[in-house]
DNA sequence: CAATAAACGAGACGGTACGTCTCGTCTTGAT
DNA sequence: ATCAAGACGAGACGTACCGTCTCGTTTATTG
């Protein structure tokens, strides 16, 4: 319970219309031109009244993640009853999302947002990636109840190597990673780089390296 | 044929200087510390000399990567025969160096340089991680020859997941991904989240999940 | 005597297109685009170059304005017989001259350069307005000599008052001074702001203020 | 009727402390020094305040002289009953005040700024000659009504070759003009230059020129 | 002739100031 | 108390010139 509610109360629009402008600037100029002078102007509202809400830029784009204006984790993986199946249509679907320009401009204004020097980092990433990191996780113990993915697997682990290669994917321009086929990614995930005595569960795709 | 050598040349000493300050000020205060302005005066630089040079930030830091002053790759994996515990030893290491705060304050650095604006991602990450993921992909193949990885694995795939775990430990805070312990990354990368019929290679290490 | 010839010897040449550019530039821009860079670059010369012949602008106008390139003194006042009436003439042709707007320009520059700073006011101002002061200060003595101009004038202070209407023309744009004839300026050189007993010599031309 | 007076209202003592910083520097080191980065320093202030009140160095210096914060023209002629004489001792008293360097600084200011670049030019001779000079003419005037100078006298022009003289003063420095005594300046402005049959008026000093 | 030495075009160099932009804070009147 | 507006101190941005300092080249004089 907050104190009393005195005063002219806050009004919602006004965060809102915050909020649509930094999505409206970060998809077009990029994280740089989302400065919070031009997020007061293109809301139509003072600085003052930013800041009273937002201490930061990151925690902005934080907050228009949470509220699904910047869109990136959208659904979870859905449950045919396959889990690796699932697994490698959900990140198909993550990796095509990244080469459209907003999201990618999204993730790279949020690892600016990071990176750009307030203590915000863990909140703005605990904000971005936490719940889409965790549902994922939790599919992924569910795979490994059933009995689809391996018994031991560190899920956690798994779960972070997947939001590196998105991070990866997001941040690093093609033109300075690997040919880096979705399916050779998702094979690695899945089989893992050392020799397999029988083919079982799912059988490596022979993708051959560039 | 480019134009006669004409003028005076540019001092050596001087690009060097701007790239040692830009070293030192982006280990100590960060990216955003890493004025223009404050390279300038660090260097006893004039700011023309320095644009005359870079036309950004980030591609100074690129040089600075470029010329051994932000070094991160340090030695490619050593070769003892058996390429998995190669691999584990080196990200191993490479994991215990992102805890250097100067380290990591580099690849933030990089991060950030990569995002802030230019046109210069491409050429920065090029770059900075070019070289050692091609040495490292190199490795990898080299162990698919000796039978040690697995026939038909994507050199590149791999190199670019490893090289997405470690950006991915850089940027992201502790607290905002799992406990992630190195052994269940490369648990997971060795032997991937499939179960295998036999144990073969190298067993999993029945990492337990936070 | 100098020190001997040795070493090549400056070119004639390069000092005339330096002198060339500093009028053109002058005269088009105005002194503050009259940049000693501008001046090397137009004339086609090296900064160095320049500054090895004058070390300032305001020596380069100095200069300029000497070597004729510059013309403001034009020709002393021609001889009739009748001194008042030369004066007049002379006088009237002065601010028709000033009212073209490169010849402002060029007095302009020349304040400012007497202004710019350095010592060089002195000699700024000895080369351009001496020799066409002194040149007009023995007309009108001659005048008194003939019994054209009143006996125990003092000339010098005649000569500076001509000067001083001239910089004033030029200097100060026309809103911000009288509708200031000529004729009412040269009425009153020549006859004084006193009553005159009888009309002698020059007759009042009863000019009506503004 | 402007847009109401919404956001914050500018400080006038912000602007006090800006021409009185302008003052400051513009009489100790003349016009060149007074930069608007040493303006703000010295006001304790930020460039961009300054640039929002005035967009030049030429305004500052005319409102600095406007607000009476560089004065020159101080008081007008007294009036004792003879305007010749009155006009004398004023002329007298304003060469004296031009011979203080901070004096000369300021008119060499106002030259600079006028020349500087800008349209403000007008305006600034406007506000800085202006009042003083229709005041000077004023008093002319009415020494013509009195018959104390002569009938059909240009009291416009008379102002002007007044402030021609002062300023001419105040720019050419003394190795460049005449010895140009006081006494033979009034001299000339008050008895011309024509012979005169009879002493009228007031008699020619006989100055002899140098 | 060869050596020497200054002048030359070019342009890098350490500085300073420019005018603009953004930051985060503050002060208005109005709601 | 919140809002839109916008002034405020601070300081980085990228550019323009300043006057000095190398470079390699050219052009005289002098030994």
């Amino acid at each position: 319970m907050t104190t009393k509610g005195r005063g002219r109360p806050r009004s919602a629009e006004v965060g809102a219309a915050i909020l649509d402008a930094a999505r409206d600037l970060i998809t077009s100029g990029g994280y740089e031109r989302m400065t919070m002078e031009a997020i007061a102007a293109t809301a139509g509202v003072g600085k003052q009244t930013v800041y009273r809400r937002w201490p930061s830029k990151a925690a902005i784009v934080a907050e228009a993640v949470m509220s699904g204006r910047l869109a990136l984790d959208a659904a979870p993986p859905e449950d045919t009853g396959d889990a690796a199946e699932d697994l490698l249509r959900w990140l198909d679907l993550q990796f095509h999302r990244l080469e459209d320009p907003a999201a990618a401009a999204i993730i790279r204004g949020l690892a600016a947002a990071a990176t750009d020097g307030g203590t915000d980092a863990d909140r703005l990433y605990d904000r971005f990636t936490g719940p889409s990191r965790e549902e994922l996780r939790l599919r992924l113990a569910a795979g490994v109840e059933l009995g689809q993915f391996r018994a031991g697997l560190d899920t956690g682990a798994a779960a972070d190597a997947i939001s590196g290669m998105m991070l990866y994917r997001a941040l690093v321009p093609p033109s300075a990673r690997s040919a880096s086929s979705t399916e050779g990614l998702i094979d690695l995930l899945l089989n893992g780089m050392t020799p397999r005595r029988s083919g079982s569960g799912r059988e490596s795709a022979e993708v051959q390296p560039e």
